[in-house]
DNA sequence: AGCTATTGATAAAT
DNA sequence: TATTTATCAATAGCT
């Protein structure tokens, strides 16, 4: 947006790109600034430049809004793994990892302070045995999960394939039959068996 | 920047502050983008209107780059979570997890009684922290995989289609062209099985 | 939602 | 690196 329009795509001169980044970054975190307080909005924004150095704004404490967003994606949408793969099963593993997390968090609020280090190192263990179980038998139901769908690609990759066959098959057949004006048919000659899947 | 110049300060028309929401947030979304793209930078923006809505944007994952930001003050980062999705990246995930976990029973197996009760409890979230990071980032991989098949699936099914009814045509131009040409035949002869199931 | 007059951002030059 | 300035881009007020 200055003298010349330049594409939006990686700026190939390491200098000019590092000019750029430094002013189109100050740009934004203005922009940002400005849409916080022109609408009442919270904002929290986060660069890393190509050298791994860290740029961030935030409206209020970032880990504020860090916070706030969790809660958010936690209630409202960012359907987890079980609501988007919609099985039984899955809602149901998804339904006790949360109660266990819950029970964890509720563990973590309680008064702690009367209990041994021993105590709390054994029902740290106690927990955390749960949720690694919790969480092993999840994995293992997912990988069960995508090698169904894996296999029922092959399937269907298969299927594929012979049908492709098939339908050349039978356009020479077709071409053939023609051709030679009808008479003698070649022996597999046949109709056409058709099922769902 | 319009047809007339408005103070940086919050709107007090409630309409005209959702427009300028809406508008300025685009804009915002947009300015992020091309600084990511022009400079090589790993974003994330996060939003929140005056009504709590939440509006976000990431040049990779949003839990990346979180999880990018809190290792920032601490270790280096770890380049591994962000790969490509591929076969490679189920072995990696389950290899970080097994590192994550043995991590925290190195901890466990160490001599934890000369931490007072709020350094245990400090080491505890930092672990858990970092545990449930990763299981998220690992079920936005697992989620991305699956819906990566579901659409392959669905793919290879319309095709499958498509080819069943082209074949079908097929088989009735065969049949037409030689009942026309010479005697007739029975509608149902023969049988081609194309698939098993 | 679209439309422009105007302001704001910025690419290249210095 | 900072400043300048000629252009391009975003958007405030209207419809």
């Amino acid at each position: 947006m200055a003298r010349k329009k330049i594409p939006i795509k990686k700026i190939d001169n390491i200098n000019a790109r590092q000019v750029t980044f430094s002013k189109r970054r100050k740009g934004l975190f203005k922009k940002a600034h400005e849409l916080s307080t022109l609408c009442d909005a919270e904002i929290a924004l986060i660069v890393f430049s190509a050298t791994s150095k860290l740029f961030e704004y935030a409206t209020s404490s970032m880990h504020q809004i860090l916070e706030r967003r969790n809660r958010h994606s936690g209630i409202q949408d960012n359907p987890s793994i079980g609501q988007q793969l919609g099985s039984g099963t899955f809602g149901m593993l998804r339904k006790e990892i949360e109660d266990k997390t819950e029970e964890l968090s509720q563990l973590n609020g309680k008064d702690l302070g009367g209990l041994t280090i021993q105590e709390l190192q054994k029902l740290e263990e106690l927990l955390q045995g749960r949720w690694t179980t919790i969480s092993k038998i999840k994995d293992e139901k997912i990988i069960e999960e995508i090698n169904r769908l894996k296999t029922k690609e092959a399937e269907l990759t298969e299927e594929n394939q012979k049908l492709k066959q098939s339908f050349v098959r039978k356009q020479r057949q077709s071409y053939e039959s023609i051709t030679r004006s009808s008479s003698d048919l070649p022996p597999d000659y046949g109709c056409l068996y058709l099922n769902e899947t």
